[in-house]
DNA sequence: GAGAGGTATAGCATTGATGCTATGAGCTGG
DNA sequence: CCAGCTCATAGCATCAATGCTATACCTCTC
C-alpha cells in the first residue's frame, strides 16, 4: 500500500511526552512526599528500584503504562488513562 | 543498598496492563470508525503504519504514551493520564 | 474470476524504558 | 570526623513497543 508518514515522530509529540512525563513525575513525588515516604521505601512497594524511581521522579524517561499502573497501586491511588473530547474540563 | 522488591512484575500489574491496553484500542477504534476512517488513514494521520494501528486496536501491545498522544491528536481528542484518589468518580 | 479496499498477522531491525549495580553529593546526628 | 540516610547519576543488559515490509484473508464490485 506504500503509505507515507505525515507526521514527523520526533516534532510536537516529543515535547508533549517530555511534558507529560514531566507532570507524572511530578505528581508522584508529590504523592510519595506526602505518603512521607523516599524514592527507596516506594521503589520497594512498586517493584522498582531507587534509581528507576529517581529518573522517573525527574521526568527523565517517559514512562510505560505497566510502571505507571505499579506506581499507582503503592501510592494507593487510581491510574486514569483515556481521551476525552477536545475542550472537555475535567 | 541492597533493596529487595516485593511486588513482581509479572502478575496483577500485567494483567492491568493489557486490560488497560484493551480498553485504550477499543477507545481508539471507536473514534476512528466515528470519523469513517480507515486504520490505514488513522495511521497516516498519526505517524503509525496501518499494521502498527491494527496491532495496538487489538490490545496486542501495551501502548506507550507518545504514541496515544500522537493518535490522540490526530483523532482531535485529548489525551488524559493522572492519578486520582481511590474512590474517587470521573 | 479479477481487482480493490480494509483488516490481521508475521518477521526483523531499531529504539527506548526499565532492571540492576555502583557511586557521588548533600545533609543530619552522633 | 564519621556514619547513615536520601536523592541523583552512570553504565550496561534485557525486554518490549514500534517501524517497516510483506502477505493472507475477507468483502464488495465489476
Amino acid at each position: 500500500m506504500r503509505e507515507r508518514r505525515l507526521a514527523e515522530p520526533g516534532a510536537v509529540e516529543a515535547y508533549d511526552a517530555a511534558r507529560l512525563a514531566f507532570e507524572l513525575g511530578r505528581s508522584v513525588r508529590e504523592l510519595r512526599e506526602r505518603r512521607g515516604w523516599s524514592q527507596a521505601q516506594l521503589a520497594r512497594e512498586s517493584g522498582m528500584t531507587q534509581s528507576a524511581v529517581a529518573r522517573f521522579e525527574a521526568g527523565g524517561t517517559v514512562p510505560t503504562l505497566p510502571v505507571l499502573e505499579r506506581l499507582a497501586a503503592a501510592l494507593d491511588v487510581t491510574l486514569r488513562v483515556g481521551f476525552e473530547a477536545r475542550g472537555e474540563a475535567a
